[in-house]
DNA sequence: GCCGGATATTGAATATCCGTCAATAGTGGT
DNA sequence: ACCACTATTGACGGATATTCAATATCCGGC
C-alpha cells in the first residue's frame, strides 16, 4: 500500500514511541485484543522491528505495564512534610488528580495488571504499595498506622476501593463534586482502619 | 496415541463438562494461556466440537465467566429476612465462605473480568452488584442506603474493597481470625456510608 | 434383532498471528 | 562522496484459531 519510504529514529525515542502508543491502545483493548500486528501497523514500522526492542509479545506487555506504574509512581510521590492527615488528603488529590488526567494509561496499568501474569501483576502491586508504604510507621516519619497483619488486610483492600472511587469517578464525574471524592478518598482509611483498633 | 474411541454425549451435559472444565482451568491459568486446543485435550475431545458448542474462543471464555458469575450469585444470595444489619452480616459471611471455599472459581471471574474485554466485564460488574443492589431501599426491602450518586459510588467501591479483603485472606489467612475478617466486612460498610451522610 | 435417520463428533484444510534472521537502507563522520 | 554502523525490513516457519464436509453413534420403529 502507501508504506512510507521508512524511517529511522534513534533506538530511545523508538522505544518511547512504541511504548507510549502500546499504554495508549491498552487502554481501549485488551491485552490479547492488541497485537504485535496491529501494534506495528499503528506505529508504521514493521513486526520485526518490535521483536528488536523488545524480546516477544509477552515482554512488551510487560514493559507497557511497567512504563504505566512508573508515570503513576513519579507523578504521585509528592515527599510532602507535614500533619499525617494532611500528606494523606495531598497524595490522594495527586493520585485522584494523575487518574483523571491520565485516565487511559491507568486503565493500561490495571488491565495489564489484571491479565493475571505474575511478573506483571507484581509490578502492578508494587506500584499500589508504593502510594500506600508511607502510611505505616517504618522509620520516623508519617507514624500513622501500626503494621499489624490486620493493618495490612485493611490497607490494601483499601487502595483498592480508592482505586475504584477514582477510575469511576474519573468516567462519570456527574452528581458527586470533586471535593466531596477527596473527602471519601482521604477519609476512608481512618474511619476503615478505626473499626479494629 | 490412546484416543478413546469416541464419546457421544447429550448436548446439555457436554456443554456442562466443558464449562466445568473451563472454570477448572482457568484458576491455573489466564485467559489467554488457555488455549483452545488444550481445552479439547483436557476435556478428551476434537477442537472442532468446541467450536460447535461455543462458536468460537471468546464466546466460550464469555460464557466460563458467565458460569463462574452464576455459581457465585446463586450461593451467595440467601434472601435472609431480619434486621439490615443482620441480613448485611449473613451476606457477607456467605459471600467470604463462597470465595474460602471456591477459592479457584472466584479467581477465574476476578481474572477472566480483568482481561478487560467489555462484555465480560459487564458480566462481572453485573455480578458484584447483584450482591449489593438490595442494600438500596428500592421497593419495601432492606432499607439502608439512600439511592444518590455519592452513595452509589461508594457502595461500588465498597465492593472492590470487601472482594480485596476477602480474596487476600482466602490466600493468606495467618494472623487475621474469620470474626475480625466478618467484622471488617460487615463494618466497613456503614462506616464507610457515614463519611457522606 | 436390525435398519435408518438424526445428530454429536471428528480430522484435515485454511487463516491468522507470533517469532526469527539474513538482507537492506538511512545516517553520521571523515 | 564515500564508508562503516546499525535501525529497519520482508520473507519464512511454527503455533494456534476457525471452518466444514465426512463419519460414527445413538435411538426409535419394525
Amino acid at each position: 500500500m502507501s508504506s512510507t519510504p521508512r524511517v529511522r529514529m534513534s533506538p530511545s525515542s523508538r522505544r518511547e514511541q512504541l511504548l507510549d502508543l502500546g499504554v495508549r491502545l491498552l487502554s481501549t483493548r485488551s491485552l490479547d485484543e492488541l497485537s504485535i500486528e496491529m501494534l506495528a501497523e499503528e506505529a508504521g514500522i514493521s513486526r520485526g522491528l518490535l521483536y528488536h526492542y523488545f524480546g516477544n509479545k509477552h515482554d512488551f506487555h510487560e514493559a507497557v505495564v511497567r512504563r504505566a506504574a512508573d508515570d503513576l509512581i513519579e507523578q504521585t510521590a509528592p515527599p510532602v512534610s507535614g500533619e499525617p492527615q494532611e500528606r494523606l488528603l495531598a497524595s490522594m488529590a495527586a493520585y485522584l488528580d494523575y487518574v483523571v488526567a491520565n485516565h487511559e494509561g491507568y486503565l493500561s496499568l490495571v488491565k495489564g495488571a489484571a491479565a493475571g501474569n505474575p511478573e506483571i501483576r507484581s509490578i502492578y502491586d508494587e506500584a499500589r504499595s508504593a502510594l500506600t508504604e508511607r502510611l505505616f510507621n517504618e522509620d520516623s516519619e508519617g507514624v500513622i498506622l501500626p503494621d499489624t497483619p490486620t493493618t495490612r488486610l485493611m490497607v490494601h483492600a483499601w487502595s483498592a476501593f480508592a482505586e475504584d472511587v477514582a477510575l469511576a469517578w474519573a468516567k462519570q464525574p456527574d452528581g458527586v463534586a470533586r471535593e466531596e471524592v477527596l473527602a471519601i478518598l482521604a477519609g476512608s482509611l481512618p474511619a476503615l482502619v478505626s473499626l479494629v483498633e
